[in-house]
DNA sequence: GATGTAATGTAGACACTGTCAACATTCGAT
DNA sequence: ATCGAATGTTGACAGTGTCTACATTACATC
């Protein structure tokens, strides 16, 4: 008799995403590095060792987190382009203004994706989300290049400099290391905006 | 009677960078979040509380390992460009080489110093190292917006374009996202060319 | 040169952590 | 109804960061 999804004595009946929820939780207050997968099992009301019926690791449980992330990270990107079909040039500002803005307001999965705690070669073979959201951009590239817009090259080589350029700005603004009014979120659209303009036209000349 | 700066009884002599040193040393064994101090006061032959009179805690010593990667990360630069005088392009370019190859090579210290582990507010007021590699990259801009082969704007909103995407390059080699044949010192070259180059002339047209 | 004080290093303890092994409870197919 | 598999618990172990108390040494001052 599953009933409404939350502990109904022994058995919980959604455990696992509990302890991904409190996880998240967790990871906003104490750091990156200052989660224990004990409180994350307090937190879930259950015992310390629970999480071991459904993550191998606590580094399998920052891994699905990080996915969760990815995944999060693909759909603002796609969802932004697609709500702004006003050619390659603005899709691009946009799938951009989602990727960086996504970053800083959850600062401490974006440091768990890209921090390189985690084993890269750790999730199954063709089951890469992390790609999904470079594709994303690389589909941008190409619809532009196809109109004309960008330039008549390999779309992964342009696609390249958007995507550090984004990662770039959006690491230096987890990291704390870019002063930025956070809680203006139009300064972090003109900020966005300005990186993604000199992209597209250079700094040259 | 301190002879030539290694162990000689009782006090050590120069212990603190003898820390400094096995940490580096481990950090790169084990990743980043691998790293104990007991170990580190173990290889450097010290009691496992010895670190505790020169570091206040264990985030000051991985601070201070930080500070060394980003000293490391200024002289690298600026010895790129005033290696290479043939114009601020060429400059530009040097010294991206120069932070990207400095990274992959110092990769665990590298996510160290970006990772967002450390607290950015940490080192002392008017002390940020940090700021210097900016700085220098920012010269080199300036330097061309004067020779008329940059754009005449601001110069931190040039230099911010071409240090996120520098930045966000090395960030993705580090964290193993981006596959590229890393034992080929051309491929990088020729990678970070590719993305100067984009930077410098643009995505558009 | 002797001496006292600060700097430096050590020993032991504490709470906490990740993980393993053994055991308990419940769900679901037969 | 029954039995195996899935899920959760208890207890233990080694390892960690950091605190307090103590030991040893260096060095400025007389």
């Amino acid at each position: 008799m599953p009933n409404d999804s939350t502990t109904d004595g022994y058995h919980h009946g959604d455990l696992r995403n509990a302890l991904l929820s409190a996880a998240e939780g967790l990871l906003v207050q104490h750091g990156t590095g200052g989660l224990s997968l004990r409180e994350v099992a307090r937190v879930a009301g259950v015992s310390h060792t629970a999480p071991y019926r459904h993550f191998r690791d606590k580094a399998a449980l920052l891994q699905a987190l990080a996915r969760r992330g990815f995944e999060r990270l693909h759909a603002a990107m796609t969802d932004a382009a697609a709500n702004v079909p006003h050619g390659p040039e603005q899709q691009l500002v946009a799938a951009g203004i989602a990727y960086v803005q996504l970053a800083v307001n959850h600062a401490e999965i974006t440091q768990l994706m890209f921090g390189g705690t985690l084993d890269p070669a750790a999730d199954a073979a063709g089951d890469t989300p992390g790609r999904d959201a470079f594709a994303a951009l690389q589909t941008i590239i190409e619809s532009g290049i196809q109109a004309g817009v960008f330039r008549q090259r390999a779309s992964r080589e342009l696609a390249l400099v958007a995507w550090t350029s984004m990662h770039g700005l959006a690491m230096l603004m987890t990291a704390g290391l870019l002063e930025v009014d956070t809680d203006n979120p139009a300064a972090l659209d003109q900020l966005v905006g300005s990186v993604a303009s000199n992209v597209i036209y250079g700094i040259a000349r």
